[in-house]
RNA sequence: GGCGGUUUAGUCUAGUGGCCUAGGACGCGGCCCUCUCACGGCUGAAACCCGGGUUCGAUUCCCGGAUCCGCUACCA
């Protein structure tokens, strides 16, 4: 088999969608583990569509994920340029190529005729059938054709499909997909407004100029796949011809059709990888990145969504998927985006990072408060309250109270938990606290307490409960003497004297 | 409408002509742990789209239907 070359080719019409960096995380997988390249180019043929910053954005998102290109836009290599509307030259010569063979044609009719056809006659297809009928260089004159492009006349050139012949797409996740060519249309391939050709002709030449050997890409090409096939033959390239696998769509978690951006702020996660600023609009998307995800997460459950190992494997590191990736274990069906467990995925990512590295999140939002705190002591407030953090964000809303004593205490607690007796029986506990001469060492601290309990016959959780609050400012946290080491034997004495003043 | 694809619990999925009393994970419920909240452990409810056929036997193979998805642009 020759060198493996897969290219994820990104529209820079907007942020990068997450169903493709699926698409561009499978075309990775694939290409690393057969130790082949992957390329990054850019379909850039419609100029209409263009939004700035959006190949930058693309460029990032893959960065902070991990998938890394070997050639493309930003990459260089030889087979370049690697941007559609820097190759106007080369499109331009394989379309004269094609009318020369008498594989396509000019057509010269207008958009407005186009669409006036179209309601005229219901189920309208510029096709063999009807091409006979219409404004090209099949139905005018040699001369009145170049008369025409000679006035400036604007016109498009479309692929002359020969009907009824059946035409065969081998696809690897599929199987072999049958189609009759009589139900394609003459498409457009490329268009003298911008000189720039469409989708379908651009892909090809750069495909087979840039010896793509595999195409991984969204279902929504299978349609259109047999006309890619007759093009490649057109050409006579039907021998160098890549490998097809058409990749099952992103759903929206409820309902019906494919995941869009709407859904996610309709429900409330992320869609794109990274913040997106919309130029034109200057909405502002969530991303992955800023939500608190770790790339690692976004990773695994992205893969694993429509391809499975074949066992109950579902942790895997981007080396393992490498190993493990194969595009016949691809599911056929497409896969409702489940939100859930893509927090779940990062909770278990989040719970395998070290408590130093973790402990940046906080240092951070305490810096950004002016809370000058010792680094040995923010990971300590790491340890004990990461496994309840799902996100990196979530570890300050955990951790803060180690570093910002409570004011207020919260109300239902207090109702529930400060009894009769508490004020009492936490005055009595001031002295014992005051008698122990460091936390450092909670054990030691929880049976100097216990046994306090114990001897004054005091039930372990009326004290304990509202001393939580105490120190805390409501029914959370980890264990007590775990508290109490973190917070130091005078944080803990100024804040329970604190509460005492302050909860009647 | 036409064409193509698809179909295992609410969701992602494993799997096979008899090992299936259909496995795992998320989510949901319960119990345990416990000074709180979590985590964790245990546990429960929950699925082979429908109808024919082939077969001793079908969730698995074949046919038909339905479903959902996609495409049907001078967008990709």
């Amino acid at each position: 088999m020759n060198k493996v070359r897969v290219r994820f080719a990104p529209s820079p019409t907007g942020a990068l969608h997450i169903g493709g960096v699926r698409t561009a995380l499978y075309n990775y997988l694939f290409a690393k583990q057969h130790g082949g390249d992957l390329i990054f180019r850019i379909e850039d043929t419609d100029s209409h569509r263009f939004v700035p910053g959006a190949e930058d954005y693309i460029l990032e998102s893959f960065k902070w994920l991990g998938i890394t290109f070997d050639e493309g836009v930003s990459f260089g290599g030889k087979y370049g340029p690697y941007r559609q509307s820097e190759r106007k030259d080369i499109y331009k010569k394989y379309v004269q190529q094609l009318l020369d063979n008498d594989k396509a044609y000019i057509a010269f009719d207008t958009p407005e005729q186009l669409d006036a056809k179209r309601t005229e006659t219901a189920n309208f297809q510029y096709d063999a059938s009807t091409r006979l009928q219409m404004t090209n260089s099949l139905t005018l004159s040699k001369d009145e054709v170049e008369k025409r492009i000679a006035a400036g006349e604007q016109y498009v050139v479309r692929f002359k499909i020969e009907p009824g012949e059946e035409v065969t797409v081998h696809d690897l996740i599929r199987g072999d997909v049958h189609i009759n060519s009589s139900i394609l249309d003459d498409k457009v391939l490329y268009k003298s407004v911008d000189n720039l050709p469409t989708y379908h002709l651009a892909n090809i030449v750069d495909d087979h100029l840039m010896e793509v050997s595999h195409v991984i890409r969204g279902e929504e090409w299978l349609p259109s796949a047999p006309l890619h096939v007759l093009l490649y033959r057109a050409f006579g390239w039907e021998e160098t011809m890549p490998q097809f696998a058409h990749l099952s769509l992103l759903l929206k978690p409820d309902g019906n059709g494919k995941l869009s951006k709407r859904d996610g702020d309709r429900l409330g996660f992320p869609v794109f990888p990274l913040e997106w600023h919309d130029p034109k609009t200057g909405e502002v998307s969530s991303g992955y990145r800023e939500s608190g995800y770790l790339p690692e997460a976004v990773i695994n459950f992205l893969a694993l969504l429509g391809w499975n190992p074949g066992n109950d494997q579902e942790i895997m590191s981007m080396d393992e998927l490498i190993k493990l990736f194969n595009l016949e274990k691809c599911s056929k069906s497409g896969a409702k985006f489940d939100y859930e467990k893509g927090k779940h995925f990062n909770h278990l990512y989040l719970q395998k990072k070290s408590d130093a590295e973790l402990a940046v999140f906080v240092q951070q939002k305490l810096d950004e408060r002016n809370i000058s705190a010792a680094p040995q002591k923010i990971e300590m407030a790491v340890a004990a309250m990461k496994e309840r953090a799902t996100f990196t964000k979530d570890l300050w809303d955990l951790c803060s109270f180690f570093f910002i004593a409570p004011t207020e205490f919260n109300e239902k607690d207090v109702q529930k938990r400060w009894k009769e007796d508490t004020h009492r029986l936490l005055s009595e506990l001031l002295p014992v606290l005051a008698s122990i001469p460091n936390f450092d060492d909670a054990e030691a601290t929880e049976e100097t307490v216990k046994a306090w309990c114990e001897a004054k016959g005091y039930g372990l959780g009326n004290v304990m409960n509202p001393f939580r609050l105490t120190l805390v400012g409501e029914m959370k946290g980890p264990q007590m003497f775990q508290i109490t080491k973190i917070l130091g034997k005078t944080e803990v004495i100024k804040r329970l004297k604190f509460a005492l003043e302050t909860i009647h």
